[in-house]
DNA sequence: TCTGGGGTCCTAGGACCC
DNA sequence: TCTGGGGTCCTAGGACCC
């Protein structure tokens, strides 16, 4: 292992890495059994995009006893209300409403109460482990390495196990939620090993044992193997990732590229991967989802979408070089356009105004789901300085988004920006000053505003100079 | 049966530069 | 002037995850 050096003790047996995987048992539904204890043992639907009363949303969560009517995950409301009536339409006195011992309990995400409770949990998280990588809301991986040894009678370390079990003790006491636990020699055994006897699941898999431990699962069960994916291998007589673990990794790569050799990787219980802790992000998005026509009302939902990306960028303290939309049409026809600046900016009018340019190629076109996403992210302070030049770039370009502006304000950003222009900059220029010719013939033509618009929030064109 | 919302990573193809 | 090749950046789409 490349952490331990030749000669040097080996911090467990073997020196085998022992990685924890954290994975909140029906997360939504478990905090919503805090909030109201009631529901202990009942089945609990959380929908997200849903009210009380309503038939639209989809499942972000169902417990296991609203599993046992058949209501998953990421299914419609209205389907899992054929599977589990609600427990208000239920009535004992009516012949034709539900039966009340076959009704669930439904409930609106509640995403404040959510984060307060993964807070508890992460804080238990990071008390126990150094090394802690939270993948999303409820689940994380530790790397624990150096609290604990595989084998019995390496020093005063506690055996795997047990660290695993306190770990999920203790979330259970001080987040008061239940968690399943898998630890493994690697990131992607542990994965596995943590679903692998939910709820509230504590599995051991040993260095040595992983690819045994996997062969009988469905290849489904590996971590990054989806549908597609699946039935891809089914096709090639791959079900089981025994059956991927003796596959030729040749033909893996020949037919899913990189992935095919990471699969077999996985499939044999192997992964290098070092549990890193949790890193910036690298985009921020908001959809919504509505049905419409109208353009009018397509352009205010993307003014509040952008308004809000653009806000919460600002209050992560990041700044953004690319600006997206995405715009679903029905039946489910997935489209994203993005635009990329010169430089990182924050400034909400033009995370506004390129939304609203991209949303216009589907002008008049109905829609299904609108979203705003902003992308190649910089967490300032540390990262302004080494940018130097596109500091002043990104400057410019943001006042010169302003409609109506001169694009010379006269900053000091401003000032800077020409100086920092690099060697490129004269023939981007030469090469605006013919588009700009173009531009006349195109004028009033709604494509050829746009792209002009474009160029100059790239600043490849300076209205101020031709203008 | 008409599928929410927030992300990540990979790939293909084009533009542009040297 | 033509041709080729490599590198980088960008956009768009797809698969996947929770």
């Amino acid at each position: 292992m490349e952490e331990t050096l030749p000669g040097a003790p080996a911090p467990t047996g073997g020196g085998e890495r022992v990685v924890l995987h954290v994975d909140m048992d029906c997360f939504y539904a478990s905090c919503e059994r805090l909030k109201e204890p009631a529901l202990a043992g009942e089945p609990v639907v959380v929908g997200m995009g849903y009210e009380p009363g309503d038939t639209i949303g989809a499942v972000a969560t169902a417990s296991y006893e609203a599993r046992e009517f058949g209501v998953e995950s990421a299914q419609p409301i209205s389907r899992a209300l054929e599977r589990l009536p609600r427990v208000a339409d239920a009535d004992p006195d009516d012949p034709e409403a539900p039966d009340p011992a076959e009704a669930g309990h439904y409930r609106p995400v509640d995403m404040d109460v959510y984060k307060r409770v993964a807070s508890e949990v992460k804080a238990v998280l990071h008390d126990v482990a150094d090394t802690v990588r939270e993948v999303s809301i409820d689940e994380a991986y530790l790397d624990v390495t150096d609290q604990t040894a595989w084998d019995a009678g390496a020093g005063d370390a506690p055996l795997a196990e047990g660290v695993a079990r306190y770990v999920r003790e203790r979330i259970e006491r001080e987040a008061g939620v239940p968690a399943s636990v898998g630890i493994a020699p690697n990131m992607a055994t542990a994965k596995v090993a943590s679903d692998y006897d939910k709820p509230e699941g504590l599995t051991v898999v040993e260095p040595g044992e992983a690819a045994d431990f996997l062969a009988p699962l469905p290849v489904s069960d590996i971590h990054g193997v989806g549908p597609v994916t699946a039935s891809d291998l089914a096709a090639m007589g791959i079900e089981t990732a025994g059956d991927l673990a003796a596959a030729d990794p040749a033909d893996l790569e020949a037919r899913f590229g990189s992935r095919g050799r990471e699969f077999h990787e996985r499939a044999n219980g192997r992964d290098d991967r070092e549990v890193t802790p949790t890193g910036r992000p690298k985009s921020l998005s908001r959809e919504s989802a509505g049905r419409t026509a109208d353009s009018e009302v397509q352009r205010d939902r993307v003014r509040a979408l952008a308004a809000d990306v653009a806000e919460r960028a600002r209050s992560r303290g990041a700044m953004y070089r690319t600006i997206g939309v995405k715009v679903v049409r029905p039946p489910f026809d997935v489209n994203t356009r993005a635009d990329s600046l010169p430089g990182p900016v924050d400034d909400p009018d033009l995370v506004e105004e390129v939304a609203l340019d991209l949303l216009e190629e589907f002008a008049g076109e109905a829609v299904r789901k609108l979203g705003v996403r902003v992308s190649k992210l910089s967490f300032a302070a540390e990262e302004q300085a080494t940018l130097g030049g596109y500091d002043g770039a990104a400057s410019a370009c943001a006042t010169d988004s302003e409609e109506g502006g001169d694009g010379i304000a006269g900053t000091d950003a401003d000032a800077d920006a020409p100086a920092a222009a690099d060697a490129d900059d004269v023939t981007r220029r030469s090469a605006a000053g013919d588009a700009t010719l173009d531009e006349w013939a195109d004028e009033g033509d709604p494509d050829a505003e746009r792209e002009r618009r474009r160029r100059r929030r790239r600043g490849q064109v300076d209205l101020g100079e031709f203008g």
